[in-house]
DNA sequence: TGGTTGATTGGCATAATAACCAAATGAAAA
DNA sequence: TTTTCATTTGGTTATTATGCCAATCAACCA
């Protein structure tokens, strides 16, 4: 295994790693139904604001989320659609079980 | 979110904590060309055998691969088709990085 | 039987994650 | 301009993950 072949396995689980955590699962889940603001995250999963303030930016990283300040708040949503149609395989591995 | 919920998330993360390791991810894809020894795994990773052993069940208590020993070796393979057909998506939150 | 090979397990040191609280930022409202 | 509100950042601690070494196990061979 090469140096380049390294980087794009590295690069390919950083996207892995920032959806294998259930807050952050959770986050982009409800962003399929279109844009949410952080409040409306922190409600929903009951943590800290700064925590899934922290979750969110693992996301944005990963490059799977957009955010948009608009006013007071900040909104965030998926920026790539394909991200929960892939789920569909990891839910079939789980019944596979 | 109620504990169900919780579960279901839980066990999807288990999935994807799975495939995000740069290791356990070449690993599977290696995997798409048909089973594989341990050995092979060993030599194409660099890694300790205890190392990829360890790696190859941490895969397998996910339900993402399945072994078969036979004789002094142990076979690995994929248990699930589509587990790489997914990994396009994650390709494609690369390029639009 | 005794020894070798392929693989797993246990143990340990180190590194990476995740959660909270407290404090800082930054834009909008007063 | 001062205050306020939504969010982010810094710091700390607890938990989890990773990798190597040594020991073990199971199957084959001499």
């Amino acid at each position: 295994m090469d140096s380049k072949a390294r980087a794009v396995l590295t690069a390919k689980t950083k996207v892995l790693k920032a959806l294998a955590h259930p807050a952050r699962l959770w986050m982009v889940e409800r962003l399929e139904g279109g844009e949410r603001c952080v409040c409306e995250l922190v409600d929903g999963l009951g943590l800290d604001f700064s925590t899934v303030s922290k979750h969110l930016l693992v996301l944005k990283n990963a490059g799977v989320v957009v955010d948009d300040k608009r006013g007071k708040q900040v909104f965030y949503s998926l920026k790539v659609p394909c991200v929960l149609k892939f789920m569909h395989c990891v839910e079939a591995v789980m019944e596979r079980g």
